[in-house]
DNA sequence: TCTTTAATGAGAATGATACACAATCAATTC
DNA sequence: GAATTGATTGTGTATCATTCTCATTAAAGA
């Protein structure tokens, strides 16, 4: 859960005598410049940069958000659309988790710090090395609650 | 996060106009005579009830497995093996949550009651009902970490 | 018992993600 | 800074979990 610059990146890459590419950088930037408390689906990263006239070909933006997730630089969420969404990996004060409707999928962020500190602790009580903590809540928004019929 | 019994399952059903079938009756009964602490995916859940002689079909289950996660009975599991699992929704003092190693996939239970009180506050100050809430805590095991190599 | 319509089963369709492999190029060595 | 090595990429294809379609069946309520 560092901040990370394409130099830090390529170093920790390096490290394990693999390599920094431009593609791989570019996407690193991209999460970096993405606004606050905003995720992307690896179809939705292909498109904005598509849209930036970068070509990185999708099986290699699916390649890089695993490794990066399991780098410890982008958690990986799994939100209700089915399919999974990225975002940066970010220490406190920027820690934070989702609260998600299951019926129409609306998503709110929150904060709260002991859930780091209870992961944190949690990981290093058996010895784990700690990648990201998330708490998930799934819960029925209160316009699902009044539109009673659907599931 | 209550616990279900078949005519509970059935009243509850029937006030949406829908019906409490014999699927429904086997498959929430599975869940009940697991052991802690066991979750099951929807192929294995098929599998186990091939086994016991009952034959309900891949795609009842699946209907069924999302329902219940939708009423709160059953709680829906990201794993790491690329497809969901489930468990019964229980209440304290059996809520726990998960400890994942992102390389070798393996799982620790641990149990954590100030987190199920932070999400019900949570869902309760944004109108939210709950219906389940899980710490996921992805992290490399003191095994992968001195498997130095692969990520 | 009859009616209504939700639920099931079987198979096909979908869609996210992984894979195979030839071509490329980042890092290291000399 | 040129050569070497093998990690990475791009393209197309494969896989596999999950959803959908639709004819048939059967709960629930009257």
């Amino acid at each position: 859960m560092a901040l990370y610059t394409a130099t830090s990146l390529k170093s920790e890459l390096n490290e394990r005598g693999w390599r920094l590419t431009p593609q791989r950088e570019t996407i690193l930037q991209v999460f970096q410049n993405l606004p606050k408390a905003k995720h992307l689906s690896a179809e939705e990263l292909y498109h904005l940069l598509q849209g930036e006239g970068e070509n990185i070909s999708l099986s290699t933006i699916y390649r890089t958000l695993k490794l990066m997730a399991r780098m410890g630089i982008l958690r990986e969420l799994e939100l209700a659309e089915g399919h999974k969404h990225y975002e940066l990996n970010q220490p406190y004060p920027h820690h934070h988790h989702h609260l998600i409707c299951v019926r129409c999928n609306k998503t709110i962020e929150f904060k709260n710090d002991s859930i780091l500190k209870t992961g944190t602790k949690t990981a290093q009580k058996e010895g784990y090395h700690l990648l990201d903590c998330q708490l998930t809540i799934h819960a029925v928004c209160p316009t699902c609650q009044r539109a009673l019929l659907p599931i």
